[in-house]
DNA sequence: TATGGAAATGAAAATCATTTTCATTTGTGC
DNA sequence: GCACAAATGAAAATGATTTTCATTTCCATA
């Protein structure tokens, strides 16, 4: 059932490990690899699976992949601009972490984003 | 401008302050009320700009709007059987807020989920 | 009380990401 | 070479959301 594919995977990585589905499709086309966009889809979904990689949402509610071992960091995104800033986020592993064990759950993770106005707006 | 549809206010209260579009449509038409999906959007696009409700996102993507003022709560989310606990979230709070102040935002709201397998699954 | 225009409404079509279907192609062991 | 499972992708289906546009409702003023 290992449909990760390979070339899928190294787009992802050559994007910066942090895209969606329909970009990484709109890439490999660009350079000229031959692929459909359902493949794509069902490459993503496989290494979702095998934990290569995990989903996050934009706030347009389009699925964002990142791959799994990217320095984990969460962002501050401007409402008015789209600007964002990649922040540290000590305090929230440790809240996740904490809050998961306190309710008996493994294998935790989280999504953790920021909004506002920058300065600018 | 003020699109910000009172029925559609009542029934995002009703459903708990705490619903997706088509939820709260689905409510209203079941209620018998007549009205519009347009205008639900709309209403609910209205009210998001008068900050009366904020949005956030559904696993799958789907918008989900929370009235303002509701006790702000964080989950705990099984991957396995979609159980959700309500957690607080203190540390959050502050984190945001302080990150926000630090790269000069105002304005400043956030969202933070946590998912994991819960002790049954 | 008419009346003219602005705001609100909603049905239907358009959009867009994602999933499903299904026929075709590829790869592998025999 | 052959059979069969897995992989592929085009096209259609799905589902949320937005846009279009014609109609209706409000409201202030003549």
């Amino acid at each position: 059932m290992s449909r990760s594919n390979p070339r899928v995977l190294s787009t992802l990585e050559r994007a910066g490990g942090f895209a969606s589905a329909q970009e990484i499709y709109r890439l490999m086309q660009r350079e000229g690899e031959s692929i459909g966009l359902t493949t794509v889809y069902r490459a993503l979904q496989s290494l979702v699976n095998d934990k290569i990689v995990d989903v996050l949402r934009r706030e347009d509610g389009e699925a964002i992949y990142r791959l799994c071992g990217e320095a984990h960091h969460h962002h501050l995104v401007c409402k008015g601009c789209g600007d964002t800033v990649e922040i540290e986020g000590g305090a929230i592993e440790k809240w996740a972490k904490m809050m998961g064990e306190e309710h008996g759950f493994r294998d935790v993770g989280h999504t953790a984003e920021i909004f506002g106005l920058c300065a600018k707006c």
